[in-house]
DNA sequence: TGGGATGTGTTACCGTCAGTAACATTATGG
DNA sequence: CCATAATGTTACTGACGGTAACACATCCCA
């Protein structure tokens, strides 16, 4: 197991995008990076994309295979985890670890409806009474 | 209205550690801050807290007011307040502004158990409710 | 009244890190 | 065996946070 600490703080602009793309549509090769980042108006050279390619694999969030000599860069786990794992970092940085703290100030700050907060809290505890039901384990 | 853009991220270790002294007990002068954190066995001159508290200020995350020529600092907003942005924009960032994304990685990566989260939603929904009911506002 | 005590303002150095990229190296197919 | 297409190495630069020295302003008291 070993993980490294795995902080999304420290991905930089540049870095997110690229992984965002490794999300939408992965695998890709750096060439194709650096095209669909053109497309984003985003001109940069080659050796930059397969640098910011490099430090993502190196910070754990993508990973490579290779095929005929080519890289295929893909993300290394899904974008909600990232996701989740930073909100725990928030949660015990800003709420003393305390969840209720956390979800109360995403209510006061507007990030999310009361409403919607019920609505898919249940949605989320039916998927996953389900899911343990026929996939114990 | 006309909030500067007001980055979590962009806090760094002592910074943070001074915004919770903060939160913990307002209003602090510069020395207590200090000793404060010398209790933490943070050993620190007295310009470099000052240096840090002034920085707070300037991102808008603490405030003084001026007592008999000596500054109180103070944390400009609740601790949750921005607890709540930063999962904002977490959120947006990771997973497209969607909520159910952001809770269902919260569950996946154990942040929280969905039990709790159905529990806490109850419990925040009905605050809410009642707060609405006699603070009409 | 002048000088120390006390508190604030200014400026700066250093290390780390992300953005950016030039340049070197290597394998491969024709 | 070389041109081409990849990857590997190394580095510069600007921001920023941690840390602090030093300068400046007051105020109180001997």
């Amino acid at each position: 197991m070993t993980e490294e600490s795995h902080d999304p703080a420290e991905l930089g602009e540049l870095e997110r995008s690229i992984l965002q793309l490794l999300w939408s549509r992965s695998p890709l090769t750096a060439e194709a990076v650096r095209e669909a980042l053109e497309g984003q108006s985003r001109r940069l050279k080659d050796s930059t994309v397969r640098t910011v390619l490099r430090r993502l694999e190196e910070k754990g969030y993508a990973m490579h295979e290779v095929e005929n000599r080519t890289f295929l860069y893909a993300a290394a786990e899904p974008a909600r985890m990232v996701a989740g794992r930073a909100v725990k970092r928030i949660m015990e940085r800003f709420c003393a670890g305390s969840a209720e703290a956390l979800l109360v100030g995403m209510v006061d700050s507007e990030v999310l409806e009361p409403e919607e907060l019920t609505r898919l809290a249940e949605r989320i505890a039916a998927a996953r009474a389900k899911k343990a039901e026929k996939g114990g384990r």
